[in-house]
Formats: C-alpha cells, sequence, structure tokens
RNA sequence: GUGGCCUUGGUGUAGCGGCAACACAGCAGAUUGUGGUUCUGUUAUCAGGGGUUCGAUUCCCCUAGGCCACCCCA
C-alpha cells in the first residue's frame, strides 16, 4: 500500500458515520436542554495560548503537542484540548463577564502526540461544556447530572462518576507542601515516573499504577482534608446536591487531573468495560483560567466527554441501527435512449425530495436489480424500448414484487 | 517514550521450509428485458525491506502499522 493513514488517526466509515451522528445528535440535544449554546473554534491557536493554560510542566504541553511554525515562523499548536479556545473566544468577542452566566459546548477533534492504543489516537473527538460566571456549587452539580443524564440517554452501562476536590489557588499549595513531606522519606523506593513527579507534579503520584507505590500511596494525605475552609464548603454543597438528586456517584481522594487549570472540584466517569484507557469523561472547575488568560475574575466549570471511547462502549453492546432511511426510488433503464429519459426522471425526482438513483456503469436490467435490492430502494421504475413507445415505465414495488404502469409524467404524483 | 504479543484476498479465518485453503462479500453467467433462494466461474507478488536456504508466507534482523500494559488522558 502506497498510502497509508497516519498513525493514530482513524477513517470514520459510512457503516460507523451513522452511530457518531447519532450521539453529536445526544449530545447536542441534552447540552441544549441546559441552555448551552455551540461554538466552534480554529483548530490551531497559538502555542502560547496552551502553555500558558494547561501548564508547561504537563505531558500535554511537555511532549503531546502538534507544535509547528507557519511561513512567517509564529508557532502554533493543532488543540490539544478546547477549554482553553473556548476561553480565548470568550475574552475575543465578550462574551463573558463576572456578572453573567455564559454557557457554551462544543463538539469536535482534538490533537496529542501519544502512543496509540484503542481508545486512544493522536487525532482524537470530544464534545464537551464550559460554564463561565457562576461560582455556585449548583453549577457543579448541574453540569455532573447533564453528563450522567447523556450517557444514560446513549445507553452507557456500567459506569462510575469519581469526584473529588483539588483545592484552590490558596490551598493547593499546602497540600503539595503535605504531601511532599509525607513522600520524602520513602520516594526512593518508589517507581522511577514517581521520583520524576515528586520533583515537578507531586498530585500525580496519587494516581500512579505501580505495585510498589501502592503501599504509601494508600496512606498519603488526602487533597479534601487540606481544603480551605471555602474550597471546603464549596466541596460538601456539590456533594450534598449530588446526594440530593439521587446521583450515584464516589468520592474518590485519589483523583487528579492532568491539566494545571484545573480548581475545586474534578470529576472523571470511567467505563468497567474499557481497558487502560477508561475515563469516558472527565473535568472540573477551573475559577482562576479566565483572569490567567488575561481577562477578568471569572469562575468557569466544564467537562468533555471522549468520543471514540463511547462509540466503542456502544459498538460492544447489543446494537443494530441498520439505517431505515435509504433510496425511495431506483431507476433501471435498458438502452441509451431509456437511460437518458431516466436520468430527467431521477433529477424531477430528486427536486421534489425523493431520494432516488440509478446505475452508470451500464449494467444489465438484472444486475441493477440486484443493486436496487443491495442499496434497499423500496421502488424500481423500469424503462425499456416498448416501455418508451407507450409512454409509461413499469414501476415495481421491490417488497410485495407488484409491478404496474406508470406514465412518465406520473411517476411524481405516484411516489408521493 | 518503555516492555510484550501480532500483521495471509474487500472482510473474517486456515496453513506450512517446497504448486497458499475455506467462508462471506463483490463481479459475471445459468438460453435472449426483472432483485432478495440455489448452482457455476472469477478475485492474494501471504504489511514493506534485508538475510539464512537449492527453495521462505513459514526461520532471523530492520522498518511500518495494530493490539495489551506502563505512561498519559477524554
Amino acid at each position: 500500500m502506497k498510502y497509508s493513514i497516519p498513525r493514530g488517526t482513524k477513517d470514520i466509515l459510512p457503516d460507523e458515520a451513522p452511530l457518531w451522528q447519532s450521539i453529536e445528535e445526544a449530545c447536542r440535544k441534552v447540552f441544549e436542554l441546559y441552555n448551552y449554546k455551540e461554538i466552534r473554534t480554529p483548530i490551531f491557536e497559538k502555542t502560547e495560548l496552551f502553555t500558558r493554560s494547561i501548564g508547561t510542566t504537563t505531558d500535554i504541553v511537555k511532549k503531546e503537542m502538534y507544535e509547528f511554525k507557519d511561513r512567517k515562523g509564529r508557532s502554533l499548536t493543532l488543540r490539544p484540548e478546547e477549554t482553553a479556545p473556548v476561553v480565548r473566544a470568550c475574552l475575543e468577542n465578550n462574551l463573558i463577564s463576572p456578572d453573567q452566566m455564559t454557557k457554551l459546548y462544543y463538539i469536535g477533534p482534538m490533537f496529542r502526540y501519544e502512543r496509540p492504543q484503542a481508545g486512544r489516537q493522536r487525532q482524537f473527538h470530544q464534545a464537551g461544556v464550559e460554564a463561565f460566571g457562576a461560582s455556585d456549587p449548583l453549577i457543579d452539580a448541574e453540569i455532573i447530572l447533564m453528563n450522567v443524564q447523556l450517557f444514560n440517554k446513549i445507553g452507557l452501562k456500567d459506569l462510575e462518576v469519581n469526584i473529588n476536590s483539588v483545592g484552590c489557588k490558596k490551598c493547593r499549595p499546602e497540600f503539595r507542601k503535605e504531601l511532599k513531606a509525607y513522600f520524602k522519606n520513602n520516594i526512593k523506593n518508589m517507581c522511577k515516573d514517581c521520583q520524576e513527579r515528586f520533583e515537578f507534579n507531586p498530585l500525580r503520584i496519587l494516581d500512579c499504577k505501580e505495585a510498589k507505590c501502592q503501599k504509601y500511596i494508600e496512606e498519603a494525605p488526602a487533597s479534601v482534608d487540606t481544603l480551605c475552609r471555602d474550597c471546603k464548603l464549596n466541596f460538601e454543597e456539590v456533594i450534598k446536591m449530588l446526594d440530593y438528586q439521587k446521583a450515584n456517584f464516589k468520592v474518590s481522594k485519589r483523583l487528579v487531573r492532568g491539566l494545571d487549570y484545573y480548581t475545586r472540584v474534578t470529576f472523571e466517569i470511567v467505563s468497567k468495560q474499557l481497558g487502560a484507557q477508561n475515563a469516558v469523561s472527565g473535568g472540573g472547575r477551573y475559577d482562576t483560567l479566565v483572569q490567567e488568560l488575561g481577562g477578568k475574575s471569572i469562575p468557569a466549570v466544564g467537562f468533555a466527554i471522549g468520543m471514540e471511547r463511547v462509540i466503542e462502549l456502544l459498538k460492544s453492546e447489543i446494537r443494530n441501527p441498520k439505517s431505515e432511511q435509504g433510496i425511495l426510488l431506483f431507476i433501471a433503464t435498458l438502452g441509451e435512449e431509456a437511460k437518458k429519459l431516466g436520468f430527467d426522471l431521477l433529477s424531477k425526482a430528486r427536486e421534489k425530495g425523493i431520494a432516488a438513483d440509478m446505475d452508470y456503469l451500464g449494467k444489465s436490467l438484472k444486475a441493477q436489480m440486484k443493486m436496487a435490492d443491495r442499496i434497499g430502494a423500496k421502488k424500481v421504475y423500469i424503462i425499456g424500448e416498448d416501455e418508451l413507445k407507450k409512454g409509461c415505465g413499469i414501476l415495481k414495488d421491490m417488497k410485495t414484487g407488484e409491478q404496474k404502469e406508470v406514465s412518465f409524467d406520473s411517476l411524481g404524483e405516484e411516489l408521493k
């Protein structure tokens, strides 16, 4: 094969496209139910937007960005996530302010240079929301509940909702300090990755999967225990609201996010049916990001779902969409003259909104019938020499097999 | 970025150091203008490159891609 698809990318072929469409539609429906409006931003942004927002010590920025220079030497990057671009667009177009609520959603491709694996590609798709303006814990609860409602609607099973609070500007450094103090003595017995994490991002040690690190992690201090007063109240309130709404969730002390901008409540929904890449959605609050990107102090929450992972789950479930819509009319012709007339009738049918097709390969009538059957045509209109003389073609119902003469002029009427 | 397993027609599989097998799909035909059943025919330089050998799809090496775990994250 001379040309092959770039590593970590995938073609979505016609047999899978309807599934994508139905999920995208479900996302739009649910998001709009909660009054979120769609926003579309460019696929690439200035690199700096991401290094600023995501954090220079995170893996995404350090080694996963598709960065390139344009012809004038400006550094651009294919978006690895959508929160920063949305914030940028909001600031640039004056969509948000501290005394007003703005709810936005997006659906589209993201890019991260990672080693491909099932459920992890270099170009992948996310659908997500961002809510700006409110620090009320109700809105934290709302997006989590909305996310759950969305997954229920789509029909995902065996999900687990995990939530945690990572604190704010005030108490997170405190927590960091405590963690470092705690791990200090044992860090040399832990894995190499943890030793590195100890230096630049001790929070990440908490979700290490290495067996030998587990015993130290289990005893480690939890962020929820070192939260400042406000963060603690906020977290308790979110939990209260979720309980009140009878949501099914778990407080997971070791849940941490890989992006620096998160504050306070973070959550993640994982599937028990997936392997290592089991997070189907994730998000949380980011109260300082807007200001860090040059805006006023505006609190915000958001989350994104991983479309490929949702698709993967749906594929493993019993499903048979088998699109019922198909071509309504197939025009079968014999001879050049009939073909031209057929083409004319075909155009007329389409103008009337009737999905229609014909053969362009000069196949036999038998082959044309076969094709009509395969593409799921409900009716076939046959035009041969006899029909040309009479001015009527034969309209055949493919289900019953019945056929009758219908004049060329009344074909459109007949199909209504 | 690290480690392990894998790569045979459009798809799913078999095979073995010596003429690549099967199923499904596709295309053509089964007396001259009619589909979904049946029957017949037809469809592969065995991922790419190199090496060992009289001979490699089969053994070895490299590359690419896939899968699994680490890592990371949605």
